[in-house]
DNA sequence: AGCGTATAGTTGCATTTGTAACTATACGAA
DNA sequence: TTCGTATAGTTACAAATGCAACTATACGCT
C-alpha cells in the first residue's frame, strides 16, 4: 500500500523539521554551554532516571547504540559530567552515573534548550496541532516493529 | 519562554519517530536496493528538479552541506547513478545530473520506500493527525531562522 | 561441578562526517 | 583594465560512526 500525498508530505516535513531544528538547537547549545545535543540527551536521560543507568538502559533510553554509549560516556567522563561505576549485583555491568558537575551542566543548559524548543517549534503550533502530534506520533513510536509484512501483502 | 509539557513531549516524540523510522527505512532500502536513505534523497530531489541541479541547489534541496553533496555525488557517480556536468553559463559551477541508471534505481526503490513509509507511519495516523502534522510542521519549517531573540526577551 | 549459550560492555578497523582552508571563476567599482 | 570581494565547489585533517570481533560474567541444564 502507498501513502497518499498528504501523508508523504507530512513525512517529508517531519524529516525537514528534524534536520533543521536539530542542527540549530545543537549549535545553540554548543555555543552557549559547550554541550552537544547528544550529550544533553545523555544528561537528560540519566537525570530522568534518578542519576544513573546501566549502559544498556542508557542505550535504550537515548536510542544510541551500545557502542555509541560506551564512547559517549568515555568522553563525557573526561569532561567530568559522568562517571562509571561497576554494578555490584552484576559483575558484567557498569552504571553511568551523573556527577554533580553533570547535573549542573544539565540545569544550566536546560534553560537555553527549552527556550530554543519553544522559540523554533512550540510557538508555531496551535494546541490542537500539538495534541495531534502527540497522539499520532505516540502511536507511530509504540507500534511493534513489524518484521513481517515485508513482501507478504494482505492475507 | 518555556514550552509546556505537551509541546515538549511532542518534540521528543518527533525526535524518537525520526530516529527509529529513519534507521528502519534506511536498512530496508539498503537491503532491497543497495541504496541508503541519503542516496535516495539525492535521487529524489534531482528527479523532482527535472533531472539535474547545481551542487548548491542540491545542497539546499536535500539539506546536506555542500561538502556532503560533493562527496555524495562522488560516490554516486562511481556507482553510475549520477554524473557531473560543468555549467556552461558559469565557469565555477557544476551540475549533478541523474543518469538513466539513476532514474531506474529511483523508480524501483520508490516502491519499497513508499510502502515502508505507509506501513510504519501512515497507517498509524488519522487523516486529522496527518493534516495537523502538515500544517503545523509547514509553519515550523517556513519560519524565519530567527538569528535574534537569543537573549533579547520580549520588547 | 562443568559445559554451552546468552548477555554486558569494550575495542579495532574501515568508512563517514564536520570544520576550515584552498582553488577557481565571477562580479562590481575605481 | 585591474583590484577587491563574493560565490562555487573541492580537499585535508581531525573527530565520530557502524560493524564485527573480542573479553568477561551470568545463567540454565545435566
Amino acid at each position: 500500500m502507498r501513502p497518499d500525498t498528504a501523508t508523504l508530505e507530512a513525512w517529508r516535513l517531519l524529516l525537514e523539521t528534524h534536520r533543521r531544528l536539530a542542527a540549530e538547537l545543537d549549535h545553540e547549545l554548543q555555543a552557549a554551554h559547550d554541550l552537544s545535543l547528544d550529550w544533553y540527551d545523555v544528561l537528560f536521560q540519566l537525570n530522568e532516571a534518578g542519576g544513573r543507568l546501566r549502559m544498556h538502559e542508557l542505550s535504550e533510553a537515548t536510542l544510541f547504540s551500545r557502542t555509541d554509549c560506551t564512547r559517549l560516556v568515555d568522553r563525557m567522563a573526561v569532561a567530568g559530567l559522568v562517571t562509571r561505576q561497576r554494578a555490584a549485583e552484576d559483575g558484567r555491568g557498569v552504571y553511568a552515573v551523573l556527577t554533580t558537575e553533570g547535573k549542573q551542566a544539565l540545569r544550566s543548559a536546560a534553560g537555553t534548550h527549552l527556550d530554543g524548543i519553544e522559540r523554533r517549534f512550540g510557538t508555531h503550533l496551535t494546541p490542537e496541532e500539538v495534541a495531534a502530534l502527540q497522539s499520532g506520533l505516540r502511536r507511530v513510536v509504540d507500534a511493534p516493529v513489524d518484521e513481517a509484512g515485508r513482501g507478504a501483502g494482505k492475507i
